[in-house]
DNA sequence: CTGTTAGCGCGTTCAA
DNA sequence: TTGAACGCGCTAACAG
């Protein structure tokens, strides 16, 4: 398997061109400070570099740093969608202030040692991924080779540094809101299969708020099928049901809200519907569905920031990152 | 900015462990054909490898073997969503089959010689990108580097490897569908902003078709806001307007599909109306929305093979390749 | 002040 | 089965 037009410009052709030595050339490219080269050499090996298009070899720098300025972050298996992807696009940015750069692993399927050996031959700066693909040993695999881990998890590992994404508190959100607006019967729509556990806590968070306030609450099971939403739609509307209805996310929240339309039920006044991720879908439907938002870009730097902490702090230091990765806010639309 | 718990294992701790040298460590766990190391011996450096949790640093071995093993993609600017990330998760597959990495590159802003300098400096094997974020000399200085470079684009260029994602089949496939239920009066709408260029493609592979049956068509411009979508609600419901309507993708397909319900226009009586990109929205609308689907799987296979041939060509074969990305295919619901 | 020499880091490969 | 050299960029010590 050969390759394009051939060798890529090394450091030593820069110093060639420019008539000084591959030192002078790590000095100026990497504009070290303290290092005492005349500006007319200095423009002399920038114009070599430009001339030649000159790009060092993060390999080779990398080698001899021992460690590199990646982060590393696998695609998370369940959740795909705009929301990770947005939270992408801002975290790339804010760690590029940073120097760092953010790659992305395609794989999507490998969990454990066999994944942790796999990201380990970058020698990243760090790891950035979900709990379900991390055993306790692969994690120490990683960090044994320099990599310091960081677990996206609902709550905080006791064997991992971790950034704890508290599902939670989307449910209380939603329950607040319908909460405040007089509804005292709640119903929690779970999605069934992979995203079941993710569901669990969001109607968790609304199960708990519910009873604060002394309300009842309900969790209803249901696929990804117009099948499954109708007899969801049905479970809610049976009499004595709840008013209220949140669901895990807006696609959910749509298939839902389809359904109820289909069986003559009105929002928000017979059944009051909350999504969650504010998808775009949200503003397509008639009435157009209320959500929970979660901000990307506050996402985002939670995380740029838990990446640097770890990056920074002290060789022994025990202490475990956790933070909450963000505020859940309601946008209120036509059905609630 | 320091690390974990400190230095990777190394071959040397390897070799070490194992009693036996480096290039033994090497051979082995590469297994390297022709080298005649005993069966016991095999079996010690295999031991520690596993006791050490020892992965190879693809630094070093990319900066000997001087080209690596990896493709990146930067991620598109334009259309985010799900049928980017499908693509990415079924091209990693394929291309980890022939051994070789994919890396999604986070940035998504850069473009021109700063974003190929940024490539380059990966040494990846292939760098698989959109048109847009790529100069004919930003293209020069990567296969400079030894990278090949692989455009995505709407045609070929004459001065790069390019990915033929012809657009225009995508109209075509809805205005075969349309003609053939008997409508002669079409639109296509086209989006204002970043897409237009894309939406214009679409749009241009309708009119044509229809040119060719003796149809009409007209392109109608709108924007993502439902102030626009009711604007062109109103445009195609003029008084000799179009019977049907293809929208850019099954969001402006939703957009304008509340706009018309909006405005008392049943669907397909009144009008017919065909999104694209076969998105979830498509089936949560009432009617549901037609679409003109492209198989993420058919766009990885194809993505994939240009990569490999690109890799495997001889070394100065000035053949540039061309391959279609996908067929479309209608899926038809109840708006058409 | 200005710039250079020498050697390191790690995996691979060829001659011995 | 191994010793030695290589690929490329970085940096501490050193010389003009």
């Amino acid at each position: 398997m050969n390759s394009a037009a051939g060798r890529a410009p090394t450091s030593a052709d820069v110093a060639r061109l420019a008539g000084v030595s591959r030192s002078t050339v790590s000095l100026v490219v990497n504009d070290v400070p303290n290092s005492r080269i005349a500006q007319p050499t200095r423009d002399r090996v920038l114009a070599a570099v430009q001339e030649l298009g000159y790009a060092p070899d993060v390999s080779a720098r990398q080698l001899r740093a021992g460690i590199s300025r990646l982060v590393l972050m696998p695609l998370p298996r369940l959740p795909r969608g705009m929301m990770v992807d947005a939270t992408i696009e801002h975290l790339s940015e804010k760690l590029s202030d940073s120097g760092l750069t953010l790659l992305v692993h395609g794989d999507r399927r490998s969990t454990g040692m066999a994944a942790a050996r796999m990201w380990a031959e970058l020698r990243p700066a760090a790891v950035l991924v979900a709990a379900d693909r991390c055993t306790k040993s692969s994690v120490a695999l990683l960090r044994r080779a320099g990599t310091e881990v960081l677990m996206i998890a609902d709550r905080p590992l006791p064997w991992a540094d971790t950034l704890e994404f508290d599902q939670g508190r989307v449910g209380e959100a939603a329950a607040a809101h319908l909460l405040a607006a007089g509804h005292r019967r709640l119903a929690a729509i779970v999605p069934a299969g992979p995203l079941e556990g993710l569901g669990r806590a969001r109607a968790a968070g609304l199960g708990t708020a519910a009873r604060a306030a002394g309300a009842h609450s309900e969790a209803i099971a249901m696929e990804a099928t117009h099948e499954s939403a109708a007899a969801a739609a049905a479970a809610v509307r049976r009499p004595g049901g709840p008013t209220a209805v949140f669901t895990y996310n807006d696609e959910y929240g749509a298939l839902l809200h389809r359904a109820l339309g289909d069986q003559g039920a009105t929002m928000p006044d017979d059944i009051a519907l909350v999504g969650a991720d504010n998808l775009p879908i949200a503003t397509y439907l008639r009435p157009a569905l209320s959500s929970v938002a979660l901000d990307p870009v506050e996402m985002a730097d939670h995380m740029c920031h838990a990446i640097r902490s770890l990056l920074e702090r002290p060789a022994r230091s025990e202490a475990l990152v956790a933070g909450v990765l963000a505020t859940p806010l309601l946008v209120r639309r036509e059905t609630s």
